[in-house]
This record gives structure tokens, sequence and C-alpha cells, in this order.
DNA sequence: ACATCATATGTACAATCGTACACATGATGC
DNA sequence: GCATCATGTGTACGATTGTACATATGATGT
């Protein structure tokens, strides 16, 4: 076990840092980056609302001052963190329906989608969502949903034809968000019995 | 024509008051209701973000000690708007599916309820969205969108059983936001594609 | 008539915000 | 080596916020 002095010390190095004497210069290349994914983490865990550049700063540990160097705006950390995460979550989508040889392979591919990957991590739900919100009074961010969901579509019509498959996207965007807002989600079976009975 | 002075006097009168002048003393009662009806507006034309106390007092045209008066918080305020909004949407909801009285003019009713109800005001829509939002973080407002589910979800049972209308209430909140954030909405043809396909 | 008190109004204050900006430093190209 | 400048760091400032609170006024019951 390690002094107290010793605890003080290293608790002080890490986190609350005696204001008198200036942070030693780090040489960080990729900070940008970083604080891209240190806004995601806001997003997800606080809200867009509650998301500062000091709090986005706080999390990834670096001066304030570094948020506006590397961003002239807020709006640009949204943007940037907004669509980072769009481009995330399409790869899956995109991932998924190519692994997918033929429709009934597809089929799974969409359950597996929503019960797992889009089901299973709730940060991503709620980064989407806020993702909604943002987008409704922000052009550029109207955008990036659009294009994540151009390009999901063209997934699915990669099996489906296209009909079929703008319905099968609003499908997958109800079964998730009803599911992940209700108290009791919906299982794998029940998000199966649904995918089968639209698609049957 | 007006004369300029009586423009003026109009608009100093309406809106920007001499602020060295004491605004008369108004007999208001219901405000308390028009102040929610007011958040109700600021959510939904600015955002739970853009949402503060002088804003909503300032649509209301009331005086900011008007807002603490009537609510000892924000989180107040904003807990009042979306039970508002979530009651008025839950009866449009009941009122649609109990005045059909077969199965097909069910489905008929499921159509207008997502064409016209709830895709026709993009009012109703960015205030769901906004709830939902909210809702992820604040236990109040997650009561407040589970009960307005389990409501359309008993609206829905009058005319399915148990799983179809689980399944049909993901279906119809898809279809809503997926047409909502597209730039080219679906039509109500393909609404009601959509929903017979589901229900065939 | 008049006292009471729910309601209405105006203002102050500390906290927090986005952003600007001055200064420090070391990686890089020459 | 060494000058340069991209990058890192600290701090100040005006604006806006939620909230508290002092004061004003008229509807209401007696």
């Amino acid at each position: 076990m390690l002094p107290a002095a010793d605890l003080m010390e290293a608790f002080n190095a890490a986190s609350a840092r005696d204001p008198r004497e200036r942070r030693p210069r780090r040489h960080d290349p990729g900070r940008r980056d970083r604080l891209i994914d240190a806004a995601l983490t806001v997003i997800a865990e606080r809200g867009v609302a509650a998301t500062t550049h000091r709090e986005i700063a706080r999390v990834a540990d670096v001066p304030l001052g570094s948020m506006t160097y590397h961003f002239t705006s807020l709006e640009e950390v949204l943007a940037a963190a907004f669509t980072r995460h769009a481009e995330s979550m399409a790869r899956v989508f995109d991932e998924r329906l190519s692994a997918a040889c033929d429709r009934e392979a597809a089929v799974e591919a969409v359950i597996t989608l929503v019960a797992d990957d889009l089901l299973g991590s709730s940060g991503d739900l709620v980064l989407s969502v806020e993702l909604y919100v943002a987008a409704a009074r922000n052009p550029a961010l109207r955008a990036v949903t659009q294009a994540w969901m151009a390009r999901s579509r063209t997934a699915l019509e990669r099996h489906f034809d296209a009909t079929t498959a703008r319905e099968l996207d609003a499908l997958i965007e109800g079964l998730v968000l009803h599911s992940a807002l209700s108290t009791d989600p919906m299982t794998p079976e029940q998000i199966r019995h649904a995918v089968h009975r639209f698609l049957r």
C-alpha cells in the first residue's frame, strides 16, 4: 500500500493538478481524433445539451485551450463526432449484409443487426437518437443522417427490392427505438418473429 | 397607414416595452397552462437545449419571475410540457382506433394515424423525438414515454392480438421517424403499402 | 370596507458557457 | 545546430443561464 503522500501526488498528477504548476507539454499526435472520441463519450453519457468544450476536454484530459485550437466551434465538434458515429454504424450495416450470400442469410443478418449490434450497445442507440434531434435543427447534421440512411438502404438493396428495403429499414428503426425505450425490451426471438412476419 | 410614432408605441406596448415603466399587472388565470403551451412551442421550434426560462417567458409574454413562481425548476416545466404532449398524442391514438368497428377499419385507422396525424404535424414529431432524448436521462420523463407507449399498445389491442400490437406499434414508430428524417418522406400510398404488407 | 394572501413583477447574483488570445515548447526541415 | 511554426497550455471576458428574493397589486372571503 502506498503512503498517503504518494497517493495524493498520483492523484494530483492524474486529475486535480495543482493549478500553480503548468502541466508538462505533451507530444500528442492524433489528439484531434481522441477529442472526437471523447465528444462521443460525453454525448452518449450526458447528452448533447451537456456537451461543452470543458467537459470534452476533461474527459480527454486536455486543457480547455486545446479544444479551441483543434476546432473552430462547438458545432464543428458535434458535426465531426456525429459523422464518425454514422460512419461506424453504416460500416456495421454494410458488413453484416455483404457477408450474407443469399436471401435467407440476409434475413438472419438483419435479425442479428437489430438484436445484437443495435440493441446490444445502449451507447450507440442514445447517440443515434441524439443525432436525430440535433439533425432536426442543423442542416449539416441532417446531411449526415441522410447519407447514413441512404447507405443502409443501399446495403439492404443487395438482397431486397427497393420498396422492401425502404420498408424494412423503417421497421428496423422502429424495432430498435421502440425496444430501447421500453422497460421490457423485445427479446431476440421477438425481433426474429417481427422480421420474419414482415418478410414472409 | 399609421404614423411612425403610433407604430413605435404599439411596438413598445406589444413586445419591447420601455424597461423604465413597470408593466401593468394582469389578471391571468390559467397562466400556468399557457406557460406549459409556450414551453411546448419553444421545444418544438428551438429544441430542449434552447428551452430556457427566459425564452418561454418571452414567448408567453410574461416576466421572467412568473416562471419561477409557477414552477420550482426548469425540469418541472419540461416534465409538465412533455406529459401534456404525450397525453395529447395518446388521445389521438385512442380516438382513431376506438372509432374503428372492425379490423379493416382499424387498419385504415392506423394508416390515417401515420400518414395524417403523425406525419402531418412536424411539430409533434419533433416533440416526440425531443422527448425520447430527454427521457434517456430523466426517469420521470421515461415514465411518461412508457405510459404513452403502453396506452397506444392497449389501443391497438382493441383490434389486434398482443404480439401483433407490439410489432405494429414498432412499425408505426419506424415509419414515422424514418419518413420524417428523410428528404423524400414516404407518401400515404407507401405508408398504406407497408402497413398492409405487415398485416396481410 | 378591508385585511389577506395568492399571484404578478422586476432585479440581483453566482455559476457556467463559448470563444479569443497571449504565451510556451519542441518536432521538423534545412 | 538552429530557426520556424504547428501544436500545446493557461487565462481572461462578455454573455447567458437558473434561481432567489424583494416588492407590488388586486381577487376574494368576511
